[in-house]
DNA sequence: GCTCTAATTATGCAAGCGTATAAATACACG
DNA sequence: CGTGTATTTATACGCTTGCATAATTAGAGC
């Protein structure tokens, strides 16, 4: 026994025909991948989308394109869509803290090093990126309609700025400064609108600055929020 | 002569009946209105619309139901929804300029009480308010994908930022200092920076912070970064 | 008051969206 | 080398969207 058949099949003639000998009636043919790489594919196109035409561009359909697999694949990764969307986000925004985390690894002992190779990681390539932005502002322009969104980004924000927090500390005491919690909070919170607000120009128009401008700028404007110098020893380590 | 109605009217039984007596079908009554107040009112509800449900929250026909009109209205005074969405982005930003100008105006003659009454307008209402964050998010997003948009917020940012540099000059000749062109250029960077940065978190987690709290980081920040002072005379005019 | 027209409504339409689900198939395991 | 099943495709559905257009009407000008 057998069920109906809807419709009879009709080949979508702008699929390429596949390699191997044709049947009158073709279909796809596909590779069965693990869980994850699928997931992290589908992402990658997820991201590529957006990338190309913005979070609006991202169409499940336009996605499975993109991934090389149809679209109803997705949903068998995905519950909904936003789910998807919700995954690139953060797979986006954890691949940003580990770009900065790894300058930190490969900097010199001093926390004011430290700091400065931070500052720099973040106003540079490849984290100051218009693909970067163009996700992060469909986030943020959600936040104010979604409580779940506006939670994810304070909890981001606040890592964010607690880990700059412990930075700052540890400049200003190499620095031979206080440190009091009420004043590192205020320095972290300037500090964080500094990156914040380069970063923001430099994946908007980064053509219109010259080349690390915005990071020097940056570092400059941070020494002086904390009164310190970031480049304690010229031509130290290297 | 008369042409063929292509379906009898239903009228929408949602739909609250006229105040005027009521034919068996009724249909919307409506007043004409001169055209600027239509527009006005157009991009009102859409930036209502925007701020409920962000962006893709503002289709046509709830633009319309808001603004107390039918869809088709719409396309008679705006060529394509994205025209009147754009209008909306001006109209905001524009608001935004009036509004941080209209602190100046009030400000007391010196040019440091001038640059503090700016950025304390800007970092407090209504300018940071999460509805324009909303607004201002949905176009950024497509300024990569964008051309035209690319160039409106160029245009935008970098108008902002010569009104900075302006006040930041004349508030370092008050206070006595070198204001060469090389070094307020990278001064209106900066302070431009912690303006965006500390409005983008009022905006978007203003209930984190104390009240002023971020005005008040504000102006330390660049306070430090000028390193002048921005309230010459405590008590003052008032 | 009458008339004319610009403003407004009512309605339709095609395209695209996210989602659901049955059919097909790759491939791990025996 | 079969067989079972998890993965993948194909297809449809219902809804919403932006846009188009014919019918209607408010209100100004005569």
């Amino acid at each position: 026994m057998h069920r109906l058949r809807r419709r009879p099949y009709l080949p979508d003639p702008t699929r390429l025909a596949p390699m191997t000998e044709s049947r009158s009636t073709t279909r796809k043919s596909f590779r069965r991948e693990g869980e994850d790489k699928r997931r992290e594919d589908l992402i990658a196109a997820t991201l590529e989308c957006v990338a190309e035409r913005g979070l609006a561009g991202a169409t499940v359909r336009e996605i499975a394109l993109r991934a090389d697999v149809t679209a109803g694949l997705i949903r068998y990764y995905f519950p909904a869509k936003d789910d998807l969307i919700g995954a690139a986000y953060r797979a986006v925004m954890n691949r940003m803290t580990v770009q900065a985390s790894d300058a930190l690894k490969s900097a010199a002992d001093d926390p004011r090093d430290r700091l400065n190779a931070f500052v720099k990681a973040n106003l540079g390539q490849p984290i100051m990126d218009p693909n970067n932005l163009s996700l992060w502002a469909g986030f943020i322009g959600m936040v104010h309609a979604d409580p779940a969104m506006a939670l994810a980004h304070r909890d981001g924000y606040l890592g964010f700025r607690d880990e700059l927090e412990a930075l700052i500390r540890e400049a200003l005491l190499a620095a031979g400064k206080p440190a009091e919690p009420i004043h590192t909070r205020r320095h972290a919170i300037a500090v964080n609108a500094i990156i914040d607000g380069l970063w923001l120009e430099g994946c908007l128009a980064g053509d219109i600055f010259a080349e690390g401008e915005l990071a020097e700028t940056g570092i400059a404007a941070i020494e002086a929020v904390l009164a310190i110098s970031l480049n304690p020893e010229k031509g130290g380590a290297i």
